[in-house]
DNA sequence: ATTAGGG
DNA sequence: CCCTAAT
């Protein structure tokens, strides 16, 4: 017997009926998955958040629940105990002020429905993407190899990521600084701190904005560019300034979304950029490493006892932030040293989950650069039952119903509707733990540019929106074959109108393919990825050692083969090569070409790795590539006539020192080839 | 791993 | 941004 259905993932008890699912879901199924996601990230995250909570207290779990399976969370949480198969999330207020919003969600499950009641408001956006990144991160956290205690997941750690440092000046002054001089002159005196700040605030108003909700902390002036930050020391115990003096002034890019990386100053005189941003990339493989994780083990067996285990982790969570920043710091001193960031294969792999990246991102500080991602397949639309309630600059929505992606249950006729339960659950919570990723749908339209602020896509509270949507949608880079990673035949492609779906194996889950990706949404849980997107280098390898091709036989599945029962997500990729992303599109922001320019007047062009650690130490998502190539740009761009450019207009003052640099240096490498034409002469 | 260029 | 060849 098959069944195949379709289920509704309610979050109210809302079912959607199947006839009224827009039929956008399927027909996008095709669509080449090059998302980058999310967009209005905050409302992906918080929606991946339930998701995840919810899965946590699957049915399968919530058997022995009765009625106690209820799970609060208040900002980041900090602690969890478990009541047998119950979970009590509970957090703490976070103390940064940045967020004051109070408790934003509760949720009630009955057992025998795949339901989640989820009610009470999201006073923020924000606190409910923290919501679901910390009840998500806290136990991937554990499953890390950090090892529990290590991890942070709030926004204080997050603000590490923020963060710019002086560089230190190396070399002589003189070669270091050909442009020193000039530059200087060319502010007028204006302070370079100054002059960036202004810079970054006529491109990108809203970034720094005092209505901001996430504002900093305590540190000073923070200048934020659409999607980096840019730091300025303001104190002069840097010790650039003794040596070099104008380093004061060097521009550090800093990369928000990276989540792996710590922080990157270490000097108190810096000021710390963007508050801060609660789960990266690296949350996101560790959610869906939790999941998968958990998936295996409990699904199995669908025992109790599984849960031991989360608890020793849960506490482990609950590690002093003291501690785990300390941590992220070290783990981040030698960003060149594993840079393998931009490793396409790790890309698509942190897809699967949601990416922290752009789940801060708040209406009001948001502004970043767009990025421009092809929209993922969706094989599934939720249900859609948002509204909107006005209040301060914040959107409320609620999600009435959420209906999963399809899924193809295979059962012999001889088994029990117990069995067929849990099989179903099985298949759905598989799904939810690392097939899945949300996508937002405004007006019908997919919103793909994860970076826009719910303002800028027109999500707010001064729009009556009724069309917004949410989208569970297979989750391609997630989806990696688990089992055969060489792709069998039989994984069928996206496109293919309905693959089946196999349950995924550790293996799967694994990371093996890692993130970078930018942001993928949910399912991968990113980075933003937004993980970062595609950014953190170390892949979850939770499953290298036990995955093994037998894991399936994990699947609890009544006595039949696995293969039988296996529910498995379609829509995944099969190969891997296919699930190579392009990179999401990331604009440089004038305060970013402001670094560059500097950074390329001191050093030359021809330096681009020196260029890069000077000047994006901490922008993992620019590489010295990028950079070279966005000189390149520039320099076309310099030559070119205002009309014909397009994008973010840079400060003709930038253009012009990009001119002068570029002719500058074109002339040192001349002179410096002369130089060698006669030894090579000679020597020849 | 970097650099340099073409696409 | 991607892809490659050459270092």
């Amino acid at each position: 017997m098959v069944l195949q259905k379709r289920f509704d993932y309610g979050f109210n008890g809302y079912h959607v009926p199947r006839a009224s699912r827009s039929a956008r879901g399927r027909g996008s199924v095709k669509k080449k998955v090059e998302d980058n996601s999310m967009c209005a990230f905050e409302l992906l995250a918080t929606v991946a958040g339930k998701l995840l909570q919810e899965k946590e207290t699957s049915p399968i779990h919530a058997k022995a629940l009765a009625g106690n399976d209820r799970t609060t969370i208040v900002k980041h949480i900090v602690k969890e105990e478990h009541q047998d198969e119950v979970k009590i999330l509970k957090s703490e207020p976070f103390d940064q002020g940045s967020c004051n919003e109070g408790v934003f969600a509760s949720g009630l499950r009955s057992q025998d429905h795949n339901q989640i009641h989820v009610s009470k408001e999201y006073s923020h956006v924000q606190n409910v993407v923290g919501l679901g990144h910390s009840s998500i991160i806290r136990k991937s956290d554990c499953l890390e190899k950090f090892g529990c205690g290590e991890d942070f997941l709030n926004g204080k750690r997050r603000n590490e990521f923020g963060r710019l440092r002086s560089t230190e000046g190396e070399g002589s002054p003189a070669n270091e600084e050909p442009f020193g001089g000039k530059v200087e002159n060319g502010t007028d005196g204006v302070p370079e701190a100054q002059k960036i700040s202004s810079g970054v605030n006529g491109t990108v108003p809203d970034a720094c904005s005092s209505g901001d909700p996430m504002k900093l902390d305590r540190k000073p002036c923070v200048l934020v560019s659409s999607d980096s930050s840019v730091e300025i020391p303001l104190h002069s115990n840097c010790i650039s300034h003794a040596s070099f003096p104008r380093c004061q002034d060097d521009i550090k890019i800093v990369n928000k979304d990276d989540d792996e990386n710590s922080s990157g100053c270490t000097q108190p005189s810096t000021i710390n950029v963007k508050a801060f941003r609660p789960a990266g990339r690296i949350g996101d493989r560790r959610i869906r490493k939790l999941l998968a994780s958990k998936y295996w083990k409990v699904a199995p067996k669908l025992k109790d006892g599984e849960l031991s285990n989360h608890d020793g982790d849960m506490n482990s969570f609950s590690c002093n932030r003291k501690t785990c920043y300390t941590r992220q710091r070290s783990q981040r001193n030698s960003p060149f040293k594993k840079r393998k960031l931009f490793d396409r294969s790790s890309v698509s792999t942190s897809d699967g989950v949601i990416s922290s990246e752009g789940v801060f991102n708040t209406p009001e500080k948001g502004i970043n650069g767009v990025t421009t991602g092809s929209a993922s397949g969706a094989s599934s639309v939720a249900g859609q039952q948002v509204s909107f309630q006005p209040r301060d600059s914040h959107v409320r929505l609620s999600i009435k119903s959420f209906r999963i992606p399809e899924l193809f249950i295979e059962i012999p006729e001889t088994e029990t509707i117990g069995s067929l339960k849990r099989t179903v659950m099985e298949a759905v919570t598989a799904v939810l733990g690392g097939g899945l990723r949300v996508g937002v749908l405004l007006q019908g339209k997919k919103v793909r540019d994860d970076n826009k602020t719910l303002l800028q896509t027109g999500i707010s509270h001064d729009n009556k929106l009724d069309s917004l949507g949410f989208t569970l949608e297979p989750n391609p880079t997630n989806a990696p074959p688990l089992i055969c990673p060489e792709d069998p035949p039989f994984l069928l492609p996206c496109d293919a109108p309905q693959p089946l779906n196999r349950y995924p194996t550790p293996a799967a889950l694994d990371p093996g393919a890692s993130e970078a990706s930018p942001d993928p949404p949910m399912a991968s849980l990113a980075n933003c990825v937004e993980s970062d997107h595609d950014s953190v280098p170390s892949p979850i390898d939770m499953s290298t050692d036990k995955t093994t091709p037998d894991s399936r036989a994990l699947v609890a599945i009544p006595a039949m083969s696995v293969e039988a029962l296996a529910v498995v997500p379609y829509n995944r990729k099969s190969r891997r090569s296919e699930l190579v992303q392009r990179r999401i599109r990331r604009p440089f922001s004038v305060a970013e070409v402001e670094a560059l320019v500097q950074a390329v007047e001191k050093l030359g062009t021809g330096r681009w790795r020196d260029v890069k650690l000077r000047a994006f130490d901490n922008a993992k998502h620019r590489t010295y590539v990028d950079l070279k190539d966005k000189w390149k740009t520039l320099v076309h761009t310099a030559r070119i006539s205002p009309q014909q450019r397009r994008g973010e207009p840079v400060p003709q003052d930038l253009l012009d020192r990009v001119l002068s640099a570029h002719a500058y240096w074109s002339q040192q490498q001349a002179k410096q080839q002369v130089k060698q034409q006669p030894e090579t002469c000679l020597l020849v």
